[in-house]
DNA sequence: TTGAATAGTCTTATATATTGGACTACTTTC
DNA sequence: GAAAGTAGTCCAATATATAAGACTATTCAA
């Protein structure tokens, strides 16, 4: 949905180390979440000081976990990433999250059909994540590397993930770095929330030139059996779209969003 | 490729814990290994039982991987599955390795385009994975769960994977329960991987009735640019197929493996 | 309601994973 | 070929994560 200034996933958030010796298992998470930011192979040696961790610990992680198929090394430069098995699980996720399985085909369907950019996302805390994407037919390409991140308050999608959400949960759930709004200027959470509440009733959210000045966004909820928005599909649009043809993409969003969300509708 | 008697994932190895405590990272890996061949979310409080680990860790690990967006706990039952991340991990692992995305478009077009069930698979240690299939449009489906795993002397595309390895390694590569064939014979070592190596002037291997009596699997190799079988594709057919068709289908095999294929052609 | 079973939390001790750093092996540079 | 740099291995010490188990909360049955 809505897209990000620039395309590269910022570093991630993981727990503080506590103290002058950190868990394997935080060690391991901020490895992948460094993996990802990278968006590519990183070389072995080079880890260590990219993790701000000891030689030592970061061999032996590799080791096991490429042992274990979760990680794969490469040539002689000893290149590091995700390997199959981590391939396979997200696999496993998404047999088990048909709502993901399904509005990946949304999504592609909706880009085919409109020739607009058509996006689903999720929320992972207080960021939305693109979770598929497919550009539009456009010249001029705006597009979203998969599994990048923006603060939610920057998106139209984000205001639907949080339609049912209390102010307070809310606030709990915007990081420091979540609460400020592309042009610098800090989040009023009050006037967000409210924002977000609004779309309680009224299931299309869009945002006008927030992230880029020259596009919107236009965005409607994916919910699950329980009546939770759990994803949102949207497009990505230029702002001088015609009236009418505005009105077709509305309408076809908001059908694609009743076709797949599981019922329980909370939104309507 | 060639087809389990069951779908049922097998439990899958993990390093041997080699005292009264065991480390986290390993225990991570047994979770997941876990959850996998389970098919589906687990409750939380099984697992304990289930990894033969104390409450007290597993509650621990799961709280910080759940935080992190590995997994995903659900419902007041409690159920823990793999989570976005862990999929957005795996969807970086496809963007890095072309090869595996191709192979899917390939299969699911061969597929389409035969009507013969298509897979694509790897090797992970002494097993070949399915990481892709697509069933054909015959009334009796022959279908592989993605991620299954499957003993290398069981397939052709095992033959095919080992084409490049000398017997020393394919030894050490093969696991003792990678070592019985599904009649419950043992393998010879040396005349199996004899049967590799023939297939490294001879791109397309065949096996028939080696996992059912009635299907016969028909694969090509997938190299990277170093030449190396990095996967195969292959179809899963019934043993009385006619002969015309079959040759159409080697045709069909080969064209795709060449077109994928990323050079070094070692296989000529 | 009581009781039993199941699920989850918290605390404390000790087995060991993480770490620093020395050492080796390998590359590159001059 | 020597020197300097880079990559990877190995070892021993100690900070701490894992584990045991007591405890609390919740669910279910009668």
């Amino acid at each position: 949905m809505d897209r990000p200034l620039t395309d590269k996933t910022p570093p991630a958030k993981t727990r503080m180390a506590r103290g002058p010796r950190e868990r394997g298992v935080d060690r391991v998470l901020k490895l992948f979440s460094f993996l990802q930011s990278n968006g590519g192979p990183a070389r072995l040696a080079e880890l260590p000081h990219a993790l701000g961790a000891p030689k030592s610990t970061i061999y032996d992680l590799v080791n096991i976990l490429s042992e274990a198929g979760l990680l794969e090394v490469r040539g002689k430069e000893s290149n590091v990433y995700f390997g199959k098995l981590i391939y396979l699980y997200g696999a496993s996720y998404l047999r088990a999250n048909d709502i993901v399985a399904r509005g990946r085909e949304m999504v592609d369907a909706l880009a085919k059909e409109t020739g607009e950019t058509s996006e689903l996302c999720t929320r992972l805390h207080g960021k939305q994540v693109i979770v598929h994407a497919r550009p539009g037919s456009r010249p001029l390409r705006i597009s979203s590397e998969i599994g990048s991140r923006i603060p939610l308050p920057w998106t139209a999608s984000g205001r639907l993930m949080l339609s049912q959400t209390p102010l307070a949960e809310i606030s709990a759930i915007l990081e420091p770095e979540d609460r400020t709004m592309p042009d610098g200027k800090p989040v009023d959470i009050a006037a967000f929330a409210a924002e977000c509440h609004a779309h309680t009733q009224l299931p299309l959210a869009r945002t006008v030139g927030m992230i880029s000045r020259f596009t919107q966004c236009l965005a409607a909820p994916i919910t699950n059996q329980a009546g939770q928005v759990e994803a949102t599909i949207c497009f990505v649009l230029p702002i001088d779209i015609p009236e009418e043809k505005m009105r077709m993409l509305e309408a076809k969003l908001l059908e694609a969003s009743e076709a797949i969300s599981l019922g329980g509708d909370a939104l309507r």
